[in-house]
DNA sequence: CTGAAAGCGCTTACAG
DNA sequence: CTGAAAGCGCTTACAG
């Protein structure tokens, strides 16, 4: 089907495109007689303007990119979630690309978002960014950055993120608060800041209530993955069977630590306690059910969006601005897993 | 930053933009020296194409949109990851939109994709969907569309299903063969084509079997919620107290199923079987492990975009294109939940 | 082998 | 209040 141009309707009723075009789009200076006689016509002919021409013009494409590490993953999922109802609610469409966590699949998607000409840019990183080239290039090109969750904090760009070391540290006081005295720790990769922070998390929790740290107990996921919490319960068991509290990562992986010990008799938490993060759905359906760390994703994926709209506005009306950090609340969800009387 | 143009490699050279267009181009009618002085000089100042322009051009996006009922879904999460990975590997991009279930929403959304001009279009119904005026606007337009999961077959475009009915009665077969004798179905919503398909997949493994079909028996969800599982697992023990499996329209409400009847002592499978569909990682994770109907997830997305592909190019070719359907095998996973031995 | 020119469909500063 | 014209940055049929 043949789509209607501004030059139809101008043509149709005999007269100028700028002045068809000045009528759609509410200009004061047209007389209320052509500007109605426009409306209708484009009414009828269901105008629609054509995109790529006002693109072209305007220089805007309303159009945004994110790039997560990964679209099956409840967190991730619910962030965009958010990101999108409230891009669509400011007249933005999101173009979503995943990283894979391979920081080389990262940087092509970087760069097919610079060429696409999108207004803005939310990132998360995957968990191999330990380089910040391609971001940099981001800023430098002038294109609205957002980061969120997993963030580069030498890149200076507007951030919304939760505060992983305090949460971390509250999830291990909430071990030591049952009455857990040596707690082990399944934490996330070495690159990414929020593995780094819930990490030392860890460890202030345990020095402030004079529990010494031992290098030993903590273990180190490269994937992440319910395997690995499988893998890693064995592991503590059997290199500390005296270990009597986990705090793992992210509930995935706690769910593969909670396989372990359900199939070879462990009792959770009489023996060890077993606290998460993230707070994915499966958590509160497993047996036993998972204490996690609330952690809100789609407030996250709406927040970005929004202080990127922010940055976009300003860049477009030339103001200047400055990045912005948000920090959102965490709560301790207690469950099942950490369930001592 | 200012972005290159053809223009000001044209003037750096002192040659024709005409020229440089071509050069990087690879057309053939350029001499080397013209070639590789632009390639050069392009590479140089990291030219890439304005995007808009190109778009305004060839009338062509390079991007392609993709509504689904939503996003937080273990199945459709996967099918996102199948036609991202897919779509990139041949050039696309894709926009996201998710109708959250509602026909109001879905129409706005088409209406969105159609205004972007994307080259094509992947769609999930919702399951309010019984109305079929916005997805036939689509094809009227001459935007190729591939239909995938819940499709309404009066559409006459591309379609990835699997065979609900075939898969249902596998699974109710499954539930007769060890030896389930009063069998219920937690349906889906009443107007979607899979909810309805899978049913009548239940009715005919019931009259195959000579089990008496009991419209009682047949429960149905409206918003296909782990909560509903819960709660008609407690309807049919008190309604039906010898029912003695259940086939569940999906993996999430049986698992509210299994929580009511873990919650009640009531033991599963030995008191009763239980089925559901379409394994999401959740099914292996829960006590029991879920019994499920596999549905490829990621190839249904991947298959999707070759078709959508399939059917761009011979539109750009202007060569004409029958629409096709594709079935995806689906596997009976068989666990805890209907090991009855 | 090279380039002038038209055109994709719009927006907007400017003249009348 | 109306419209001619320039221009966004590219592609491509055509002439030389």
């Amino acid at each position: 089907m043949k789509n209607i141009t501004l030059k139809e309707i101008a043509e149709t009723l005999g007269i100028s495109i700028t002045t068809v075009s000045k009528a759609l789009k509410d200009y004061p200076d047209v007389s209320p007689k052509t500007r109605q006689a426009v409306l209708n016509l484009a009414h009828q002919l269901q105008y629609t303007p054509n995109s790529f021409a006002v693109n072209l013009r305007t220089r805007e494409s309303k159009t945004i990119g994110l790039i997560i590490p990964e679209v099956v993953h409840h967190f991730f999922s619910s962030v965009i979630n958010g990101i999108i109802a409230e891009a669509e609610k400011n007249g933005y469409l999101v173009i979503i690309l995943q990283s894979n966590e391979s920081l080389e699949l990262e940087k092509k998607q970087v760069a097919l978002l610079i060429n696409k000409r999108v207004d803005g840019i939310l990132m998360s990183l995957s968990n191999e960014s330990n380089d910040d080239d391609h971001i940099k290039e981001i800023l430098h090109k002038g294109i609205p950055l957002v980061q969120f969750d997993k963030i580069s904090k030498l890149i200076h760009s507007s951030k919304v993120i939760i505060n992983d070391q305090l949460a971390a540290m509250q999830a291990v006081q909430h071990l030591v608060n049952i009455g857990c005295k040596k707690i082990a720790h399944i934490r996330g990769p070495v690159n990414p800041q929020n593995a780094i922070d819930r990490f030392l998390g860890y460890k202030k929790a345990l020095e402030k209530n004079s529990i010494p740290f031992n290098t030993n107990l903590v273990y180190t996921c490269e994937r992440v993955s319910f395997e690995e919490g499988y893998a890693f319960a064995q592991q503590i068991k059997e290199e500390h069977p005296d270990v009597d509290g986990i705090f793992v990562i992210t509930d995935l992986v706690a769910v593969g630590v909670l396989a372990y010990f359900n199939e070879h008799n462990i009792k959770v938490p009489q023996d060890v306690a077993v606290i998460g993060f993230s707070n994915w759905f499966m958590s509160q359906v497993i047996t036993p059910k998972l204490s996690t760390v609330d952690q809100p994703s789609y407030e996250m994926g709406s927040e970005a969006l929004k202080l990127l709209l922010e940055e976009m506005t300003a860049r477009r009306d030339e103001k200047s601005f400055q990045p912005k950090t948000i920090e959102l609340k965490t709560t301790i969800i207690e469950r099942e897993s950490t369930a001592r009387s």
